[in-house]
DNA sequence: CGGAAGATCCACT
DNA sequence: GTGGATCTTCCGA
C-alpha cells in the first residue's frame, strides 16, 4: 500500500526546516532479520547545518564523525552519544550545507512485541517507552553505526510516505539539550505532531 | 596526548 | 527535580 512507499531522495532537497515539519507522521521502516518494525514519527528538530551552532556542521566542521552530513540529502547521520546512546538524523537541505532532521520520537505501529525486549522492558510498554525519545527509538529499532550513511530510500533502514499531517496539526518549540549553542538555542526548530502522547517530553499542550 | 563535553536516559528523592 | 552512568569524539596544547 501507497503508505510503504518510500519517500524519494528529492523530499529531502528542500530547506530543513520545512523538510522536519513534512517527516511529521510519516512512517520509519525498519527491516531486521526478516521482520518489520514501524513507528509512525511525531516529533523532530532540524538542525540548519553551517550557520546553526548547534548543528554538528557549525561552521562548515568536517570530521569523521559528520561525514555522513555531506554524503547527499536522504541519506541516515547517526552517531553515538553519552557514551551509550545513538541518535537518528535525515540529511536535508542543500548539498554541502550539513543540514538535518533528528527523528525525536516515534509511536509504534509494527513489532511492538520485538521492540519491548530491544528496549530492556518486560513489561507492557505505555505512551513513550519504546520510542519517546532519539536514544529510545534507536534502541527500539535496533540502530547503530552500522546505519550511519545508509540511504533512507531503500534497503533496511526507509521512511516511507506514511500518513502526512496538517501544517495546523504541527506544535513547535525550541530544542532539546542545546543550551550551548547560545542565541539559535532559542530558535524555534522543534516539531511534534499536536497532542499526541509518544513525544519525548511535553510541549506547551501540556 | 589529555581533558572536557555531549542533539540522553534512568533511578531516586 | 537532581545526579550518575558511560565512552566516543573533538580540540587545544
Amino acid at each position: 500500500m501507497s503508505r510503504y512507499r518510500s519517500l524519494p531522495a528529492s523530499f529531502y532537497r528542500h530547506p530543513t526546516e520545512q523538510v522536519a515539519r513534512e517527516l511529521l507522521g510519516r512512517f520509519l521502516v525498519r527491516r531486521l532479520d526478516g521482520q518489520k518494525l514501524v513507528v509512525r514519527i511525531v516529533e523532530t528538530e532540524a538542525y540548519l547545518g553551517r550557520q546553526d551552532r548547534a548543528s554538528h556542521a557549525w561552521q562548515g566542521r568536517r570530521t569523521a564523525r559528520n561525514a555522513s552530513l555531506y554524503e547527499a540529502v536522504g541519506v541516515a547521520y547517526v552517531y553515538f552519544i553519552y557514551g551509550m546512546h545513538y541518535c537518528l538524523n535525515a540529511v536535508s537541505g542543500e548539498a554541502d550545507e550539513g543540514g538535518a532532521v533528528l527523528i525525536r520520537a516515534g509511536e509504534p505501529l509494527l513489532g511492538t512485541e520485538t521492540m519491548t525486549p530491544l528496549r530492556g522492558l518486560k513489561r507492557p510498554p505505555r505512551p513513550g517507552d519504546l520510542a519517546g525519545g532519539p536514544g529510545k527509538l534507536c534502541q527500539a529499532l535496533a540502530i547503530d553505526k552500522r546505519l550511519d550513511g545508509v540511504s533512507l530510500t531503500r534497503g533496511a533502514l526507509r521512511i516511507t510516505r506514511g500518513e502526512p499531517i496538517d501544517a495546523d496539526s504541527v506544535a513547535t518549540g525550541r530544542r532539546i539539550g542545546i543550551d550551548y549553542a547560545g542565541q539559535a538555542a532559542e530558535w524555534p526548530l522543534r516539531f511534534a505532531i499536536q497532542g499526541n502522547r509518544h513525544v519525548s517530553r511535553p510541549f506547551p499542550w501540556n
